[in-house]
DNA sequence: ATCTTATTATGAATTGTTCACAATAAGTGT
DNA sequence: ACACTTATTGTGAACAATTCATAATAAGAT
């Protein structure tokens, strides 16, 4: 009963595309890919697409909450499918590595800043910063700080 | 007993030179400055100075752990001098304004995840998401979105 | 005062991303 | 099925933020 791709986006109020489907279905194959990423594996599909339209396309289904968007810091902006929790990030500072980590607590763990300076806050988003099972066990092989020098 | 800026430089084993006394300086006035104002407040100072060595003089500084860099989504890098403490940020999803949060707990608080996927953990980085007191007293005058769309 | 080496200036290059506009194709009505 | 409207894609150029290579300069040690 997981709704088809096709329908998601028709019922986002957006036409359904190839290059759509394509996109969604690499971003299932690759939960954590950045444009580049997600480009090269559609164009296996689709040898005609372009980046840029791997842009906009990913730009819209970002609008239309279709994907969600990540800026970790030193990386270009990555793209993950699994939207609609409230789930966080740990990255690797060696690999760049993405995993999903869930909330502490049920529910927004740090939404409740202890003064926030008269912010309306809307969302908190938690970036885990460390390193990963591959990196932990190859000392420093990694050319070090690839990530966040 | 607030340590001199030219002591802290040579404390961490660098030289000390205008220029980056200049960005230290700077970033006093200007608690989250990305490059290009903390390079338009020193050239008051320096008229001469250019804006790589502002990025060369920010990356040293931020090597040497004396200025901190943070990466907001959808906005260019920005640092700043208080560091030591693990203290948070709020960003106006409006107008970018941002505004350090301390910790909710003392310590560290999402540095717990149930689940990291086995990640060694070394940091745990928050940002609040929302609107300014400024932005929310009025509606919707700018130009929405102007971050993270 | 000299010398070594870190640091800065200069200029060009790179990466990630966006923009303007023409070509194409989805969905709608016929 | 057919035509039509408009969202979407392709094309090419542009842009912003940042980094790089190298030569010039200045800090700190001798």
């Amino acid at each position: 009963m997981t709704p088809e791709p096709a329908d998601s986006i028709r019922a986002a109020g957006l036409r359904v595309t190839t290059q759509r489907l394509a996109v969604l279905e690499a971003l299932d194959a690759l939960p954590h890919a950045d444009t580049d990423a997600v480009f090269r594996a559609v164009q296996k599909q689709q040898p005609d697409i372009t980046v840029q339209s791997v842009y906009v396309v990913l730009g819209a289904l970002t609008e239309a909450a279709l994907i969600r968007r990540i800026e970790p810091a030193g990386s270009p902006a990555l793209y993950e499918r699994r939207i609609g929790d409230n789930h966080h990030h740990a990255i690797c500072t060696s690999c760049g590595a993405v995993q999903d980590v869930d909330c502490a607590v049920g529910h927004a763990p740090c939404l409740s800043p202890s003064e926030a300076g008269g912010f309306a806050i809307a969302t908190a988003e938690v970036t885990y910063w460390g390193l990963c099972p591959a990196c932990q066990a190859v000392p420093s092989t990694q050319p070090e700080s690839s990530l966040r020098n």
